[in-house]
DNA sequence: TATATTTGTGCACACGTGTGCATCAGACAG
DNA sequence: CTGTCTGATGCACACGTGTGCACAAATATA
């Protein structure tokens, strides 16, 4: 049985009343009062009731926050940068991992409406469309991170991922490359889109032949589909001489591939990688990459969701769609050199 | 403004106690009677509010997880594995980090009691005595993963490096390898006194020379430390044909050496790491190393929690403690290999 | 039919905190 | 001395849910 606002009200020979305007800060109660009272609450241990609290304010200082694996690093630096964000406003985080399964999806909202979470932050997850209103319904803010889904949701941070391929096209480009091959994840649908999308763009941009025996989709992101990619692009085309994947584990994969192969890496062909994972420095020759600012994303949901929910006591219609995109930067290391082909 | 269980009442014509007893299942209310409550609260979307339950139940059914860095894929995996094993309980998590520094670790359980949480995990953090007996105080049930601090918690899970380095060191031995190095890390006292002793026990085993210039302890475990100790090693002694680090990344470190000086890996000498991070299958060449059992490590930690507050609301005095050590397993890869040397 | 038993339901209070309104003592002005 | 105002404090209710006890209705027993 923990120690209540009672307690201390007995020990000090005032009402509860009193007690809980002092620890609040009333400046009703006098300062010389109040000094007692803290006091007194200091020496019991007093810590106040969130579910007592709440109850009464409406609000609970808690966020909820999905993503679909918390073992993924890619999560856990955004969900870094979501906790070191609101630390300072007090709020504290429940975490949850939906599997990609709606039906566990859902389980997870039940559970972050029944606590009354003042907000939710959706971690690059397609998630489902009935879930996603059961949160509308229930009136809490949310905001998507790297939104999956067809549709697009009213408050959204999301990394450029357009941009980034550019640089990285830019980049190798600017080495000379012309005939560059692009190595894709067709799971990744939205993502997939917009790296391939700035690839071309890029490509145009320099006057160079978009091919379609450069690009190859794989049904997958790791590092077995980066093996089965550029075993493809090397039987498809013999005159390649640069090729960006679609993220670093597939990078990872295809070095192997070249390695076996006897094809050197960076003087035959120039190998790029998307969204440096921590171990992007160390692989064999270290690659060059495009760093997605995962930390500074968790960070932004974050304060675009405490803005949400600051707002959300207004009366006025400010109910306007927010979107941000993140911008990360190229990281050029020893796996991309000049084109030594022609 | 949500649904109660006064408003699933009143559009039954009965009264709230009915309500909630029907929704609890209670068996002095018919079958009849809580079919159409149960119908009429799934038509509103009724929730439960957890806050208005946990005041009267004294129990929230949420769990607290205070780790150093949760961008640190250690602690990513044991966390999953926290969540995976609680969720069929109803469960939800609370995740916090210190940042290895006591103010915030302070804060951080002054939150977790804020919100009554019925249990505690602290992960792989020296925690601070002080706050340490905050948790003991508010008798909130706690358990510690791989202790770190000088002293001894009552109920602690730890994974067996001892019996790793032994199984490490063992396979070394199989291969005949003799003069087997140790590369330290000093920083992580308590485990690296584990591994350290692990070691010598099997080397003893063995009738093997321990010499303390096979050994070395770097005051960090990163791959600089790596590589400055394998740097070390190999000018303190000429003759040493394998190489047992204190993790993988340390392992890295010393593979890059060996690489830079020329010295072939196993051939010349076999290198051995330990955790098994994500990227130790895809180093060169691959690498050996010992599982650390992170995954199971947070299932079982959540398992003795949920078992602790389950015994809470007993009497009797079980209060003897409670400690669990885990072991992992050796995973033989390719950069150790028979000793070629004599 | 009268009484005992079972069954179904509601009243009223509790959990810990916050807050509108009333109260009371003291200060001050007239 | 009376009346008004100000400052300090408490009463009582609210938030949403759970539960002991009482009570009424239905059923079983004598």
């Amino acid at each position: 049985m923990s120690v209540t606002i009672k307690d201390i009200a007995r020990k000090a020979g005032v009402s509860h009343t009193t007690v809980s305007r002092a620890l609040n800060g009333n400046p009703a109660i006098p300062e010389k009062t109040s000094a007692i009272i803290r006091t007194i609450a200091g020496e019991l241990g007093y810590l106040p009731s969130a579910a007592a609290r709440g109850l009464k304010t409406r609000h609970t200082q808690v966020l909820g926050v999905v993503v679909s694996r918390i073992d993924n690093p890619y999560f856990g630096e955004i969900i870094q940068g979501i906790e070191d964000a609101v630390k300072d406003a007090g709020y504290s985080i429940f975490i949850a991992s939906s599997n990609m399964d709606p039906g566990q999806e859902k389980a997870v909202i039940q559970a972050f409406s029944e606590h009354r979470v003042d907000g939710v932050i959706i971690g690059s997850v397609p998630i489902n469309r009935s879930n996603y209103e059961l949160l509308e319904k229930h009136a809490i803010p949310t905001v998507v991170i790297n939104n999956q889904s067809s549709r697009n949701h009213k408050y959204a941070i999301s990394h450029d991922d357009e941009y980034g391929a550019q640089q990285v096209v830019r980049h190798l480009i600017e080495l000379g490359h012309k005939r560059i091959a692009y190595l894709g994840n067709t799971q990744a649908n939205r993502i997939n889109k917009s790296r391939l999308h700035g690839y071309k763009l890029e490509m145009a941009a320099h006057n160079l032949e978009f091919e379609s025996e450069y690009t190859t989709g794989q049904s997958g992101g790791e590092i077995e589909n980066g093996v089965a990619g550029m075993s493809l692009l090397l039987t498809k085309s013999h005159d390649i001489s640069a090729v960006f994947c679609f993220n670093d584990l597939m990078a990872i994969g295809a070095l192997q591939v070249l390695s076996e192969q006897g094809i050197r890496v960076p003087e035959d062909i120039s190998v790029a990688g998307f969204d440096d994972i921590p171990y992007a420095a160390y692989t064999n020759p270290p690659l060059t990459t495009f760093e997605q600012p995962k930390y500074s994303i968790g960070a932004a949901a974050a304060a675009m969701l405490m803005e949400l929910i600051r707002r959300s006591g207004d009366d006025g219609p400010n109910d306007h769609p927010i979107t941000k995109k993140m911008r990360g930067q190229l990281l050029v290391r020893a796996s991309t050199g000049r084109n030594q082909k022609e």
